[in-house]
DNA sequence: AGTATATACGACTGAATCGGTCGCAGATAG
DNA sequence: CTATCTGCGACCGATTCAGTCGTATATACT
């Protein structure tokens, strides 16, 4: 498939919905999973993975929670997303080390590199200030032949 | 992750393989196979999904083999990658029918589904026949404010 | 001090998906 | 009529993923 994980998915609603409560209080992983019908647990540890990003502050104790360090429009989705799954690697054969480079007739692979960065920089380019704007009818990127 | 699967890998491979032989004479799974060092049944079953894609065109009996349909230059990366491995999705949401869409706080989707599309003009962007081009320093998309 | 409320972290589980194999049926060239 | 090839579906093992639980720890409020 090519589809973002559902625990990315969960961290880009939890940032979207700390930028909108930016500068007011910590918003709790309970107070954030209990909005959107989200399990709180499974809420905490998405928050946890942003915090150990440092996308996110944990607050400790009571009346504690998470809020935004850097600005909404300073976060990517590429910055959530890679925090949560790691790098994006549109590759297969990076990991395996060995198999694919052996075959030196597989040509497929720098081309589909170039793809990767190009996804990567869709990614890179849409930040979390944008996802609350309205919708454009123009496509995000322009495709240069 | 957000990473294409090993079957889509290898039914790149494989149109580009054909892409390369093409107006020779048919190339059967077990050569396309061997040349890649993959399992020749595997390298049939993705073959088999590019045919019933209208991709490919199979060709049975002694000497047979698979042989592509259209140009070269009009097959894109995404036809393979959907023909193998579906619909190219970034919402996981689409598929879970009612639960996301009841709760209609979740404004991440509809931003999210414009980089969706972003991605899916790359992706059709490229053809096979530019897979075989020499790289170019520049990326292969120019971002859009 | 003590309690309620938060995060932090890791182990665990069940389900789904994926990579890959096998066997058999059908088509075709020689 | 036989060898070779595709077509198709069932099948299996491994991996990954979503989600849970338990425990430790930090903080605010009383």
């Amino acid at each position: 498939m090519f589809k973002l994980s559902k625990k990315a998915d969960y961290g880009l609603i939890a940032v979207k919905h700390l930028a909108m409560h930016r500068e007011q209080h910590a918003c709790s992983a309970g107070e954030i999973a209990e909005e959107y019908g989200i399990s709180a647990t499974l809420m905490a540890k998405v928050l946890q993975k942003l915090a150990h990003h440092s996308l996110v502050a944990a607050k400790h104790g009571s009346s504690g929670g998470y809020q935004l360090i850097k600005d909404p429009g300073q976060i990517s989705t590429l910055d959530v997303i890679s925090a949560i799954d790691g790098p994006v690697l549109i590759t297969s054969c990076v990991t395996n080390h060995g198999n694919c480079d052996a075959t030196e007739k597989c040509s497929v692979r720098e081309p589909l590199r170039r793809v990767n960065e190009s996804i990567l920089e869709v990614l890179g380019s849409v930040t979390i200030s944008q996802l609350s704007e309205e919708p454009h009818e123009q496509a995000l990127v322009a495709l240069r032949t």
